[in-house]
DNA sequence: AAAGGCAGTGTAAGCGCTTACATTACAACC
DNA sequence: GGTTGTAATGTAAGCGCTTACACTGCCTTT
C-alpha cells in the first residue's frame, strides 16, 4: 500500500489524519459513526492533499454507482430532450449521474446499449417504451437493475412505468377532428413495428372513427419513420390520390411539420385546404406555420416524476403501479373545419 | 446490492473455456495476442455465460473508463443534438461511452459538473466553447484528463478544438445581406456574457459593416438567450421602433424562429416587409416558413471529428491544433432585397 | 466490583479485472 | 542433440475502496 506520488489515495489522507483507512471512508460516507474531532482531522487531511475518492474503486467496492442510463431512440429530433433534459435535472439533485445514449430506433443496438449500460454498473434503467424483446427483461431482473418505461402506459402491463395515454391521446383529437367534420381522413403514422407509442396512436384514431359508425377500412394510413422528410413525402403522395382527406393526421409532430411543408410546397393553404395535426407537443408545434394542434405531454414533469420513481426503485421502495400523466388536445391553426365542396 | 451470485465474472468464463483468466483478458482486449483456437473456446464461453465484464473492476485494474464526459448548455433546443448524436456514434463504434450533462448556461453549474464528471473518472470532456473560469483548465490539466474545445474556433488559444469559425460565418452572412441592400440592420444576439460563439458572431456582423463602410454604431443589438419566445419578444420591440430595420439577424435558428413568429403576429410578410436571418442550420430552420436563411454548421462532421480526435487525445496521440470546419451560408426564402420605398 | 453495553476505531478480506513477469512448448538454427 | 528465440498461456500482485468483524476503552447497571 503505498501512492506513487500522483493522485492521493485513502491510504494517504489516513496516514496525514493518523487514522485508518476505515475511518476516512465512514467519515465520507457516514459521518455520523465518527466522533466529530476525528472527523475534524480527517476532512483537513482530505482538503489539504485535495482528496478525491476513486470511483471505480468506489464502485468496486461498494457495488453501486449512483449512475442511471437512459436507452432513448433518438437525440436529434427534439422529441425526447425535454423531458431527458428533466429527468436529467431531477437526477443530479439527488446524487446521481445520468448515461444517455441512443439507438436510433435499432432493438439490436438498443439491447446492446442496455448490455453496455448494465457492465457499468447503472443502478438503473430508464427505457422508452415496452416492446422490446422479452430476453433483456429478464436480464435485467436477472441483474437486480430495475427498469422504469417511460413515454408509455399500458396499465395491463405488470412493470413500473411513468407516460402518457397515447392511445386515448390521439383518440380525443381524433374526436376533434371529426367534429369539424372531417370524415376523408388519412394519417402518417410512425413506424409501429416495435414502438407501442406509434402503434397506440393509430389504434387511438381507429377507436374514434369506430365511435363514431365510420369505416376504418376507408382511412388511408402510411406508415414512415419520424423524420421531416418522411412527413414530406407521404403527404406528397397522399394529395396527389384521386380523394385526397380533407384532414391529415400524423404520429407525431415531426412528421406533422414535413406534410406541413408538403402542401405548402402543392400550394394548398393550411387549414383552408387541407387539416394538418401533430401529437407531442413539442417545440417545433408552435414554431411552424400554421402552428400545429397537437396533443400537448407534460414532457417535462414525466422527467421529473421518472427520475422519482427510479431512484426510489433503486433505493429499495417499492416497485410502482403504472401511472399516466395528465394529456389534453391543443387546439392551433393547423386544424379548421372541413373545406366547403370545390 | 447487485451479484447476488448469478452474474458470471471472469473466472467463470475462465474455468468454462479452460484457460486462466488472463487469457480471457486478453481476449476481449486485446485478441489478436491469443491463439485463433483458444480465442474461439474463449468467446464460446462468453456467449454461454452471457458474461459481461464488470465496468468497475475494469476502471480498477486498467485506471481507465472509457467514458467521455460532454457538458453542453442545454438539451432543450435541439442545437447541440445533431453533434452531439455524432459524437456518442462514434464514440461507440471505438468503444467509448458517453456522459452528457447540461447546465443551461451557468457556469457554476458546469464547473460542478465538470467535476462530477472527472470524478467519475471520466477519461476525457468535451467542452462547448472556450470560455470559463481558467481554474478549470488548470485543474482538468492537473488531474491528467484531455479536453476539446467544440463548436468554437480560436487559432490564437492553444487549446485543442474542433469548432466553427462563428466569427467569419457571421461575417460572410452579413455580406449577403448587405448586398441585398440592407442598411438598417437589427441584431437579436444570444447572451455574449460567457459565450464566445454568441460573441463572436456578433463580431462577425460588425467585422462586415466595418468592411462596407457602415457605421457601427447604427446597428441595432438586442441581446437575449437562446429562447424562441426571446426572438419573438425582441422582435417586437425591435419592429415597433421609430425606423424599424428591413432586416433582423439573429444569433441563431431558435431566435429566428421567435422573429418569423412575431413577424407574421404583426402582419409582416417575410421577406417583402422584413427579412430575418438565422445561424446553426439545424433541423428548425427549413420547417419555418419562410425556411431560415442562415449559416449551415456541419455538425454531424463535427461530432465525429471531435470523437476520434478526443480518443486520439486520451490514448496518447499528440494535442491537435484548432481547427475550424468549413461553414457555408445558405440562402433560404427569409431574406430578400431591401423592401422598395414604402 | 464484576458484568454488560456501546460508541469509536482498526484490521483485513475481498470486489473483478488487468498486466508484468514467469513459464511452457515448440520450431529453427548451429 | 543442444541452444536459442518466439508465440501462447499461466500466475499472481495489485488497482483504491467499503465493510464485516474484532477490539478497546469507558460508562452504566446490577
Amino acid at each position: 500500500m503505498r501512492s506513487n506520488g500522483t493522485t492521493p489515495t485513502i491510504d494517504d489522507v489516513a496516514k496525514l489524519a493518523e487514522v485508518s483507512t476505515a475511518t476516512v471512508s465512514r467519515c465520507l460516507n457516514t459521518p455520523d459513526s465518527v466522533a466529530k474531532t476525528t472527523r475534524k482531522k480527517v476532512f483537513r487531511a482530505v482538503e489539504t492533499l485535495g482528496y478525491t475518492p476513486n470511483f471505480g474503486a468506489r464502485v468496486m467496492a461498494a457495488q453501486r454507482t449512483f449512475t442511471i442510463g437512459a436507452i432513448i431512440p433518438t437525440m436529434v429530433n427534439a422529441i425526447f430532450a425535454r423531458g431527458i433534459q428533466a429527468f436529467q435535472e431531477t437526477l443530479h439533485t439527488r446524487g446521481y449521474t445520468l448515461l444517455v445514449s441512443s439507438h436510433a430506433y435499432c432493438p439490436q443496438m438498443e439491447k446492446e446499449q442496455i448490455r453496455t449500460l448494465v457492465g457499468r454498473g447503472a443502478d438503473g434503467v430508464l427505457l422508452i417504451g415496452y416492446e422490446r424483446d422479452p430476453q433483456l427483461y429478464k436480464y435485467l431482473e436477472q441483474q437486480g437493475v430495475p427498469a422504469l418505461i417511460a413515454w408509455a402506459y399500458a396499465p395491463h402491463i405488470n412493470m413500473p412505468a411513468i407516460g402518457f395515454h397515447n392511445r386515448a391521446g390521439m383518440e380525443m383529437l381524433a374526436n376533434h377532428v371529426i367534429a369539424q367534420g372531417h370524415r376523408r381522413i388519412a394519417y402518417i403514422s410512425g413506424v409501429t413495428q416495435g414502438n407501442d407509442r406509434a402503434a397506440e396512436r393509430l389504434a387511438g384514431l381507429q377507436d374514434a372513427l369506430r365511435s363514431h359508425g365510420l369505416p376504418i377500412k376507408a382511412l388511408h394510413v402510411a406508415e414512415t419513420s419520424f423524420k421531416v422528410e418522411n412527413g414530406e413525402t407521404e403527404m406528397h403522395r397522399i394529395m396527389q390520390t384521386a380523394a385526397p382527406p380533407t384532414v391529415v393526421m400524423c404520429g407525431n409532430d415531426v412528421l406533422a411539420a414535413g406534410a406541413l411543408r408538403a402542401a405548402r410546397a402543392r400550394g394548398l393553404e393550411v387549414p383552408r385546404d387541407v387539416s394538418i395535426t401533430g401529437f407531442d407537443d413539442i417545440e417545433l408545434a408552435r414554431v411552424v406555420t400554421p402552428p400545429l394542434t397537437t396533443v400537448h405531454l407534460p414532457h417535462s414533469e414525466m422527467g421529473k416524476q421518472a427520475a422519482t420513481a427510479l431512484i426510489d426503485m433503486i433505493e429499495g421502495g417499492p416497485y410502482p403501479a403504472p401511472r399516466a400523466l395528465p394529456i389534453s388536445v391543443e387546439i392551433r391553426a393547423s386544424l379548421g373545419p372541413v373545406p366547403q365542396q370545390e
